[in-house]
DNA sequence: GAAACTGTTTGAAT
DNA sequence: AATTCAAACAGTTT
């Protein structure tokens, strides 16, 4: 489900519903979410206050009183939201943190890919390796220039799968890769060290903006993402590519195509986004 | 009804 | 080392 605007939205509703609340006791009915194991994760959380709400990339982090530390990922279709202790819990909610308060934060997944874990404050990376490694977030100071042609120019790898990997930009997803692409004029295909200078600087300044702007709209609700009010978000109606296979480009008229690549759907315009020549050269011999 | 989709990440294999 | 692919799971669409 969420790409860092979500995430960020999801944040920000939960800081100002939960934050200052206290966690009486904590229920987990599908174990494999949770590490460490139910018993101690469960008994870790009595009594805490919950600080406040952090984000890195896409994962949440709850500050809880005593530096513990929750990391939790929402992966695809995962919600949290509030309610009144005691209200009906749904066939895919999978983690309830019953609050001193009477109310209760909930966490809700149908694919169940989410994971949460408890670390000590400021060990994060130490014990999570893809928090270690994770690239800069995509802001006007930790994403410069400079690191972008040093890591792109380095990768033969096409670009949609390399704006994909949270190791080299945060906060990426399937849908605000198109995006950008498509706002950038740039080929989805084009290996990454084919770039010029121009190009990553029109990437780079989309990428901050589309991000800032979707946060702004409180997130793109395509499928199930709400906020933690359980509100859609509105940033669906200012896409221009993603989910929109076979309309018109909204620059040029071509029909929007979709195609896979590194098996993700992915959607661009073949008239505004061409394929540079000695890419496609590369592609001829294949 | 079966097969192929779906906003993500990871671990194993190459 | 860098990349690719299947797997984790459940629901919806073709």
């Amino acid at each position: 489900m969420p790409e860092l605007p979500e995430v960020e939205t999801v944040r920000r509703g939960l800081n100002r519903l939960v934050a200052g609340a206290t966690i009486d006791h904590v229920e987990v009915f599908y174990p494999k979410m949770v590490t460490p194991d139910r018993d101690e994760f469960t008994a870790e959380l009595i009594g805490r206050q919950i600080e406040r709400i952090d984000r890195r990339g896409k994962y949440l982090l709850f500050r809880f009183s005593g530096d513990l530390t929750m990391v939790s990922h929402l992966r695809m279709e995962g919600k949290y939201d509030v309610q009144a202790e005691g209200s009906p819990i749904t066939k895919h909610t999978h983690v309830v943190f019953h609050l001193k308060d009477d109310r209760e934060l909930r966490y809700t997944d149908t694919r169940k890919f989410g994971r949460m874990r408890l670390v000590p404050t400021g060990q994060e990376a130490a014990e999570m390796p893809s928090l270690a490694k994770m690239g800069p977030e995509p802001t006007e100071e930790a994403l410069t220039l400079a690191y972008m042609q040093t890591i792109f120019g380095k990768s033969h790898k096409v670009v949609k799968p390399f704006l994909l990997d949270q190791s080299r930009i945060a906060g990426l997803g399937n849908i605000y890769a198109d995006e950008v692409l498509w706002l950038s004029k740039i080929n989805p295909l084009t290996p990454a060290d084919e770039l010029t200078k121009a190009q990553l600087a029109t990437l780079r300044r989309n990428i901050i903006e589309e991000m800032a702007l979707a946060i702004q709209g409180h997130g793109t609700t395509v499928h199930s993402f709400s906020t933690a009010f359980g509100e859609a978000g509105q940033f669906q109606n200012h896409l221009h590519v993603y989910g929109r296979e076979g309309e018109p480009c909204e620059r040029c008229g071509t029909e929007i195509e979709k195609i896979k690549v590194a098996q993700r759907g992915t959607h661009f315009c073949p008239k505004c986004q061409p394929l540079p020549a000695a890419a496609l050269e590369a592609f001829d011999r294949d």
